[in-house]
DNA sequence: ATTTATCGATTACTTTTATTCATAGATACG
DNA sequence: CGTATCTATGAATAAAAGTAATCGATAAAT
């Protein structure tokens, strides 16, 4: 078997001249690489340098294993450093997953200083799970879970991130753009909006219109955030969203927030992460950011 | 430090599921990975696989280093192989040096069968030596000197390949042309085209004008056969060059050989080697070949 | 639900391998 | 021609790798 610390000899005869100046150079005693390549001469059954007198010519099969031994050392040197940095913590990918259409603006403005701050992390943004955020992260799928539903189960931790009213986006030339409030039996005679998600995942069903026993006058999903303001500024529809988000749009585009309930709906997002990971040092500071940032 | 060993434990462990497993594929016991294992992580500062039960998951660390091992071991595996072939004396590239310009013509008929029979080794020629052709089998610069004048030194070992008789090209209308055979005056008034060497390497001055105290009216060089023999159908001067390879043009262009003296110059072509290397067997067929061509 | 089989970790012990020390033999250099 | 310097070697030793036996944990089977 070739092993690496053959690759190391060869590669240090050939830069130092001598057996005896490699074996300074590997701190080992030039009898030490004697008996060495002897050994592996031996078991490759062919010389690696051919003797001639005090000098060691490398042969045609040593001048192959210098060329290994230039293109293979490097790579393990470099892998060490990697592993370095993977021990330091300084290292890896962070997999986060989203559980919360909205959250995605947010979370731009976390990862752009995030990145900045650990360069040797890449981060990796999923939207679909198979089993759910929940499932993804207890099957590694991912590290992190943005949501608005914690599930507080053994081997998860949950950090909440920050809060915010949820409200109902209307056109500003809409009817309810001027009303302090909407009450829900105001949005049976709306076309409602939503991102493409379970019924039971929207609080503007679960905690206005269901309570109450109302109901839309019809509707649509719409994948992103952009095309759905574009829709409600259109008068085709009204939609629920983060209160923080409508009022960025707001500057730019025809769109009003509207408090939805005397009491509006308030909300948390949760980081929840592997309470194994907490020991890990950019996992840790990625969610200590998000807090910052959210303050 | 990254070792073989390491990575190919990381491939196993992961091909076939289980340390127990990947033990008896690596011919040792589960006992002694889990030691080697505990050993690098500890080293390394970082775990490989995070133990779930008795499962292992491959942490992004180890999966970092199981694409190293993936991309590292085939060419250790390789690189095996090829020593093998190395040590068999089947591998390897054979330098040949030339020192005689019309050989050229011979060595495609040697190295043409020789590539079919040796898949493994390549062949490399070369035709200029700072030190001389001897010079360059001595310094390992070629391991086969294609020679006329063997120099029978400690260490060399020279075999002659095969006669053939120098002869003078002319154009087939040229007066001398119809002659049994030319004495040294007669080419007072020729041109004489060789190729560019010392003139002390040129039998037809060592052997034939030198001898006989003549010169020819003008002496021209020229590298390459082709251009020469069509410099000598026109009618622009004669040369010195093997019988065999007169003949072989004189099919296709208007050549004539003629013989030099009344007994010709009788010559040998002779590989050189050096002594070492008589137990290298691509080197060694590569003589027996060129004899068996040769006759 | 309980037994059984399997897995990885651990401890103590053994074997193998790597390394050193001391020294011989060979070779280049002043 | 001696001297310094290089590689090779044998015996001794230090270090590493491996094994056997066994434990605790966990799936799978009954």
């Amino acid at each position: 078997m070739i092993e690496r610390s053959h690759l190391a000899i060869i590669r240090e005869v050939d830069r130092h001249g001598s057996l005896t100046a490699a074996a300074t150079a590997l701190f080992l005693t030039q009898s030490a690489l004697s008996h060495t390549i002897k050994k592996v001469e031996l078991q490759l059954g062919t010389p690696i340098w051919a003797r001639e007198g005090r000098r060691m010519r490398l042969t045609q099969a040593g001048q192959y294993l210098l060329a290994l031994a230039n293109r293979l050392l490097p790579q393990f040197e470099d892998a060490e450093l990697v592993m370095h940095d993977y021990a330091k913590g300084q290292r890896g990918t962070l997999r986060i997953g989203m559980e919360c259409h909205p959250c995605y603006q947010w979370l731009l403005k976390v990862v752009s200083p995030y990145l900045a701050e650990w360069p040797d992390v890449d981060v990796d943004v999923k939207q679909r799970f198979q089993f759910g955020g929940i499932g993804a992260l207890l099957g590694y799928e991912i590290d992190i879970l943005v949501t608005p539903d914690p599930l507080f189960k053994p081997g998860l931790l949950f950090t909440p991130v920050f809060d915010y009213e949820q409200v109902l986006v209307v056109s500003s030339r809409h009817a309810l753009a001027l009303k302090p409030y909407v009450v829900p039996k105001e949005l049976s005679d709306q076309i409602l909006i939503t991102y493409p998600v379970e019924i039971e995942r929207l609080d503007i069903y679960n905690q206005f219109l269901l309570p109450a026993g109302c109901a839309p006058k019809k509707h649509k999903t719409i994948e992103t955030t952009e095309i759905m303001l574009q829709m409600v500024e259109a008068g085709r529809g009204v939609a629920a969203l983060p209160r923080w988000l409508v009022e960025e749009y707001a500057a730019k585009i025809g769109i009003t927030a509207v408090r939805l309930g005397k009491n509006g709906i308030a909300k948390q997002i949760f980081l929840g992460v592997r309470d194994t990971d907490t020991s890990n040092d950019f996992l840790r500071a990625f969610v200590e950011l998000a807090r910052q940032v959210s303050f």
